[in-house]
DNA sequence: AATGAATGAGGATTCATTCAT
DNA sequence: GATGAATGAATCCTCATTCAT
């Protein structure tokens, strides 16, 4: 069982890796189990299918972005100190590192036609809105939700420029705008 | 000549609705050409292989895009007006049907490995963006830049997040979010 | 009709120049047609298939070579030296050039299943036998077609290796062969 | 790897049987792994692609040749004893079975333009070469160069002229032609 | 559990050939 | 006569998946 958690966790490290590598889905599941120095078989013999270990790449993409923003927000209780750390983790650069983005890309491809998929991505959507609403009711009251959704979208399309524009090489800026947007958005609240 | 823009047009057409249906880029050569009514041969000798069918296709996309836009702001020249019709253009039906949607999200996925397509998209957010600026410095001085980048990254994400959640029919709360953002952007300026 | 020979001509040419460049005849009609200056459509009009247009660029080979070997007999008439001019001919720069090697490699490949090429080449191992043995006869009598056989066998084996070995740019070494097996086997019929 | 070696065999053997019937190289490579009792992704996984494994049948097959001129020399001292046997294996029924003479036609053609082919027929030619000479040099000394020279030449023309001309059924002609020219060659030496 | 040999359906692409103009 | 657009069968090769060991 020890074993096979390694083995699960290095097929799916070696997915990320071999997506990352053709920005495509398109990659053999042979390679991958190459890549992760086990035989194809075993892939399937855990996995089920492609798909199954596509899902399951993307759970553990998103179960280690969730602990990233648990772990960013340790200690931290004012509600833009939070606000702040939470869209900042979203621009680290393990957001950016690897496969991720090759991830993301393909998970929405596979979220048009794949009930599983779709579910994952609303938990995802689901989480990341309460995680901001949270903070942000205590700062704007019933406008937190509204903000929340606005702030939300604003990542996915900053995420989504930032990652294709090939010039980027610092995510700082993409981070920069969606805390301004923050800030106007507090700051019309007293207008 | 003039055949052969038919059949191109026919031929892209196709892609469109086949991708539609598919979700994919995996959809052969062969079922794009039945729908179109031609052989699979002719295809190949329009457009040389797949991936030149699917950025014609691409372009043909944002060619229809960038006349929608125009056409919508025509007669309008009060900048929050023609600001409007391009933020809402981004969600008329024209932009769900078909298989724009999925047109659009395999092609952040070759975005990613294929320069033409990077120039595509290159072009496509630098257009939408001075189209934002030119309406928004009137309102906003030297911010416009800054506020045109936030507007086009939130109407990306929340594109995707719309086109994304088929619970949605009507996208109207997405468009309305856009323009309480412009609105609350614009507020903020007089803080 | 005048005009027509012409682009019968034309199309030959071009099949042994594309022939040549390939190696092989997989090379397209069209290919072929575009050198030539032509449509495609035209060649089949012409041919009827590509069969057929390689089997008359094969007699057109085959009728220049022998033009050039009564070029070369021309005023000849001593026995041996009119072996000399036979055996040479075979050797000389044009059966090298363009895509000649080609097409008698492909030929040879053809004459395996196909009737007419195994009548053409018949054709042309007959006129060659014929040949060296009205030269051998005053010199050796009933061992003329023997002689020939061998001296045919001869010829058809050092231009296959001579052709294939591309380190050679010189023929010379193999018409001296030749020459030479010439020489053994009329000094052996005084021993 | 046993079984992989048996494989490879039947896939070889497979694809001289079905050379042998088309006479050319353009018979599939589904073909072949069906007459050798396999998938044909299995020919692809063994030899990479459809030119591996004609150049791995061709490689077959100049062994086997070897192993049968060596075998037909095994207790033979006398040098034209020997000289014989090497000729005389040149026409053994094997190397007219089959679809060895199909396979070296097209092997000629692909020496044109694949490097590996051309080492491949080099290397046939040199051995060859060597293996005369060093029964000629006995009897001619110095001149077992160009005898051998002329009768490796013989030797590939008769052969060609041999298998391309259907009527023949009986070997036997051209050995004796082999065999008459090391006769004369040796004949003129004492002149 | 693990392997990796083997399968075979499927897909991109080519090209001889046709035919309307 | 000439064209070249159009066809569609054919082919090489890939790869998800299975299964005997």
């Amino acid at each position: 069982m020890k074993a096979e958690q390694k083995r699960r966790q290095e097929l799916i490290a070696a997915t990320i890796r071999e997506i990352g590598a053709e920005g495509t889905l398109n990659v053999t599941v042979s390679q991958i189990a190459k890549r992760a120095g086990v035989s194809p078989g075993l892939a399937f013999h855990y996995f089920g299918d492609k798909e199954q270990l596509f899902l399951a790449t993307m759970r553990s993409i998103l179960r280690t972005y969730g602990a990233l923003i648990r772990a960013n927000l340790v200690g931290k209780t004012e509600p833009v100190e939070r606000l702040t750390a939470i869209l900042e983790t979203n621009f680290s650069p393990s957001q950016f590192e690897d496969g991720a983005v090759a991830a993301w890309l393909n998970f929405y491809v596979l979220a048009q036609t794949s009930p599983e998929a779709q579910r994952l991505l609303a938990l995802y959507h689901r989480r990341f809105h309460s995680n901001l609403v949270y903070s942000l009711r205590p700062l704007a009251g019933d406008a937190a939700h509204g903000i929340a959704e606005r702030l939300g979208g604003l990542v996915d399309g900053l995420y989504l420029r930032f990652a294709l524009n090939r010039s980027h090489v610092d995510p700082g800026p993409a981070v920069a705008q969606v805390l301004k947007a923050l800030e106007v958005e507090l700051s019309a609240l007293d207008g």
